[in-house]
DNA sequence: GATGTCATGTAATAAGTTACATGATTTG
DNA sequence: CAAATCATGTAACTTATTACATGACATC
């Protein structure tokens, strides 16, 4: 039932389906998503709940728009919620079984493709947290210091993506660092590879459908310290 | 259709559903876990599949167990997984979003109870996944170093657990400076609370269930740096 | 005039959880 | 003799994904 209570937050301001869908796909990015297909009806079903109330406004342009808002019940439960001491999810993570489980192929390319595709995604997530991050200091004059309530809390959420992300990210250059000391540098690269480490590699090639990776393009540069 | 593929991993050694469930609450639980009730199913849906097979083997104590094993497509179908480029999963962390919400109670009491829970949690998490890995170390003269295919990328795995493990925990500790230098020391505890800060407390209580909290017990004490 | 964004929804399917049902063997 | 562990499953339900359907308005 978590979604109803994600919705029922984010609605403390109302919305429309469509508005929490993009609240998804940003400033919530970092804890939960949802398709509009699941949004639209469970956002009707909370209405025969009684926690919410719709309005139909007119858009600006395209069609009618329906705006949710709270009921004191809707915000009841809301509350009665946020009281209750969670409960830790278990993790689902794919590509970490899928790490798991790559020494049954014992293909060194491989592991090297899928490794340096995983630091790249966890490394462009990060900079999308971190980005968040400096947009709020740049507009606000001082910044970390006297928050509201609410940008406090929200704050502290947006640190333990940020946190958990530095640690994704030097993770995977650990991962990189010893797959490289295991099997020299090399990979599907076209180069002709002279063993003995070239100083610095950069970790960009991904090559997320083919076999094998070309010479670095789309690179990154930049990291965090 | 993920647990499939996780079960033929799994399955590179055969096993029963009640042997996998176990792998799940164990060298598996950092990356996926499943009910008995889905694993059963999906098994024997596989094996329809053509890409297990199963034979009924007597147990020493208990009923039969049905001990299956991967056929030559199963193994194929594994493969394959393994080479795909994984897409990264969007998280759904019920309880940071709580976080997030929390500013909503503007309840100090609240927001320190939630997030030494959260704490709390995350640091016995860490620890067992730590402990998996000093049995590693302990059983493993030259640990480390000279592993097999396998046990190299296992490894990796599990540091990809330990290390965010360990900036959850370190994340936690910050919430509470934070929390703490935003209200003072001060919970549900039934301590009078003479405010300038008691140096240094332990952060450990909790209490799932009920509103206040009374003085520590089950405290689990020595950090990681 | 094609593509993109705005906007709402339904239908079919897949994945996951909770509850129910059964029964043997071991350990305290 | 009670409780835990071993062992397999079904049924009902909830949650989430993918695919389909529709149409206005805006920009290139």
């Amino acid at each position: 039932m978590s979604l109803d209570h994600i919705l029922l937050g984010l609605l403390r301001t109302p919305a429309s389906g469509y508005d929490l869908k993009k609240e998804f796909e940003s400033s919530a990015a970092h804890f939960w998503s949802a398709h509009l297909s699941q949004i639209y009806p469970t956002l009707k079903r909370m209405e025969e709940q009684g926690w919410l109330t719709s309005t139909t406004v007119p858009s600006d342009r395209g069609p009618d728009r329906r705006v949710y808002e709270l009921t004191p019940e809707g915000r009841k439960e809301l509350e009665s919620w946020l009281r209750q001491q969670p409960r830790l999810d278990d993790p689902r993570l794919p590509h970490i079984a899928q790490l798991y489980f790559l020494g049954e192929l014992d293909d060194p390319d491989t592991s090297l493709r899928i490794a340096r595709g995983i630091r790249r995604r966890y490394q462009e997530r990060l900079r999308a947290l971190e980005a968040v991050e400096q947009e709020w200091a740049d507009s606000d004059p001082d910044y970390p210091d006297e928050l509201g309530v609410e940008d406090f809390h929200k704050l502290l959420a947006l640190h333990a993506g940020i946190r958990v992300g530095r640690a994704r990210v030097a993770w995977s250059d650990e991962m990189l660092e010893r797959m490289e000391e295991r099997w020299g540098a090399e990979s599907g690269d076209d180069s002709p590879s002279s063993p003995g480490r070239p100083p610095e590699r950069d970790r960009t090639s991904d090559d997320s459908r083919a076999a094998g990776a070309r010479h670095d393009h789309d690179s990154a540069p930049g990291a965090t310290p």
